[in-house]
DNA sequence: GACGCGCATTGATTTACATCAAGGAAATGA
DNA sequence: TCATTTCCTTGATGTAAATCAATGCGCGTC
């Protein structure tokens, strides 16, 4: 099966401030654009599999993939969440830990592995932003973890709209009440998300609901008419 | 209050080969000792709050760190365990996101985080190694979510004693029955870490005691007659 | 329009772990 | 030596979330 892939000029990509690309001079970006091509992948398609090798690394130019690992019996913990400009793969390293997939229908832009880890020698500004990247994702895993050992189901779900907000929303739009967010996952994939059932999940969107924290609009829009509100259900720190 | 710092030879370093220097030429090592410093910590003793300034970032010569994060009301979860060649700190920038405490003793190789930010440019190796080992961390990290959202806490405690007999016994000496392991935190520490109270920590060990998988001896040393029957109860994937 | 299918909600019940409450054992110190 | 403290274990009880089980709702298909 021929798989379609395609090239495209930089200058207009949406994500070209946030990517690992986002500090290079043109020249740097001549450089990377030999090694890139553009990869569409179906909502729902796995991406890679925990173990597999993948032949590239990538940005997520559109769309929204997930990370997640399995115990052997079914139970599936999601650990993380990829967003555009987001970077998927591990240079230096043919396999990946943990399973990627498409939640959404997903643009990647892909660099094939081996001549990625030789510019990551020899161009700093994409290894320097590469760097700043992994350390702002350690930072999210960090506060996943205290929402994964210690928050409540209730300050989960709170704490995971915070998050969508934060991740959708300029930050000056926040004041402009009501707020709404477009969920891009489903309540089980929340519930993957937050280390619960999707019953819970469901439970305890109604329960805010009822308090008047937020209302529903189909499945996938949730409008917070308080999002300070809706931050201190969360128990703070995100 | 003066602290109590000095400067040692890197020859004799006990983590040079893992370490963030582990990859670097006598000369640019050189470079690097110019802007350390050695520092003690106390067991017990903060080595730096959430959100406050500090000056360096450092690798752990001796002894056991934990980072963690907490709730208003004082829950607590740790988010690392920080063991002897592993990176504190983040360059480029003023703070950290969570508490980091000396569990034993402590020895620090200190780098001036200002002078470190500009090695980092300067110096590909430590720029190299310093990325390899957030990425290792990065998987760590995604193992414990998988823990703290999915795992029971009899997998969770026996997941935790594979870490611990992981990091601390050369692969080879796993053949040799039985293994054993000194725990280098406490129960309530290691309730901290997996997401549990202390007593149930201390009921599961009792547990596993009771169905022959361990068997104490003291509070803080276990040992494992047969590694593979631990291994199935962690739930595999560590 | 009726059927099936995939998602989401809601209710009843169970259960794993937390919480509350006592004690025991080892370390520290007068 | 006996307090005192710290850390750990064990038991009784409570509870948040899982599990089990219907039911509802939108949506595409025949």
């Amino acid at each position: 099966m021929k798989e379609s892939t395609f090239k495209v000029d930089c200058s207009y990509c949406p994500i070209k401030h946030r990517a690992v690309c986002a500090r290079c001079e043109p020249d740097e970006l001549e450089i990377l654009n030999e090694i890139k091509y553009y990869k569409p992948v179906a909502a729902g398609e796995t991406v890679a599999l925990s173990g597999e090798r993948v032949d590239y690394v990538a940005s997520v130019v559109s769309g929204v993939a997930s990370l997640s690992k399995s115990l052997e019996d079914g139970r599936t913990q999601m650990v993380g969440l990829v967003l555009p400009s987001d970077f998927i793969g591990r240079p230096g390293r043919e396999t990946i830990a943990h399973d990627v997939t498409a939640v959404t229908d997903l643009t990647l832009c892909c660099f094939h592995r081996k001549p990625f880890d030789k510019i990551l020698e020899e161009l700093p500004h994409v290894r320097e932003r590469l760097l700043e990247m992994m350390f702002d994702e350690m930072d999210a895993a960090r506060d996943w973890m205290l929402l994964l050992g210690r928050k409540t189901a209730r300050e989960k779900i709170a704490s995971f709209l915070v998050l969508m907000v934060n991740r959708s929303t300029l930050p000056k739009e926040l004041f402009i009440a009501p707020v709404r967010v477009d969920l891009p996952i489903s309540r089980d994939a929340i519930a993957n998300f937050l280390g619960l059932t999707i019953e819970t999940v469901s439970r305890q969107l109604t329960a805010l609901r009822k308090d008047g924290i937020i209302s529903l609009e189909g499945n996938r829009e949730v409008i917070i008419p308080d999002f300070q509100a809706l931050k201190d259900e969360a128990g703070l720190s995100d």
